[in-house]
DNA sequence: TTGACATATAGACGATCATCTATATAATAA
DNA sequence: TTATTATATAGATGATCGTCTATATGTCAA
């Protein structure tokens, strides 16, 4: 199953611009991690990882899979990578230049 | 005057968690720009655009010159490019080793 | 079937945020 | 000096956000 897709610079940002999902996202990414496994490394209660997980989750960001009792979930990093990229490109001059935000001289 | 430095990517991830200040930085983001011009560019008022402009500021985001009455501000864009090349680090599988995240059996 | 476990959802609460109007500050022009 | 222009700051307001407790849902074991 591949999910990386694409996701809007500004959407992006909101999306890993908390401190806690940041956390999710570096220990769901190189492994599938169950919530309780989560919950265990990070000083927040259960609720609250779900809800960040939630939030990853519509974003693409994170991938999961449901096993019995248990859901895993894993960080998309490619998706990360593709907006990384993206957001460099869209502050590049060449993206300046293509949506003519440049017209006037030059100082 | 090089004003790169670096920027925690929770930091880097708020500071550009907006669209009105995605629009300010892809509006400076090949050349200086006066207040005034970026106003005229938005469809917010002056006292908006130099709130925002104020957080990219306080973020290293954008540089600034000050010239007679006006304040020129323009993109830091090899800070975005360090900020964007960082969170991919943080997430790669090799950061998550370096952290010992990792531990326990991959499934 | 009943109880324990894993996860998600609902609702509340305080904090942060984006925006506005009003005003202060500073520089130039008349 | 006075008026005008450019920008920043103060303060208010409504919206969004992160977190919590309580509870619902669903799965497995006894």
């Amino acid at each position: 199953m591949t999910t990386t897709t694409t996701l809007d610079p500004v959407l992006f940002a909101k999306a890993i611009a908390d401190d806690t999902r940041q956390q999710i996202m570096k220990l769901t990414c190189c492994r599938w991690r169950s919530v309780t496994e989560i919950v265990e490394q990070l000083d927040v209660t259960q609720p609250t990882v779900s809800h960040h997980l939630a939030i990853l989750r519509e974003a693409g960001l994170v991938n999961f899979k449901e096993d019995g009792k248990q859901t895993y979930y894993r960080l998309n990093r490619d998706l990360v990578t593709v907006c990384c990229d993206q957001i460099i490109a869209k502050f590049s001059t060449e993206a300046a230049i293509a949506s003519s935000c440049c017209t006037g001289k030059a100082k």
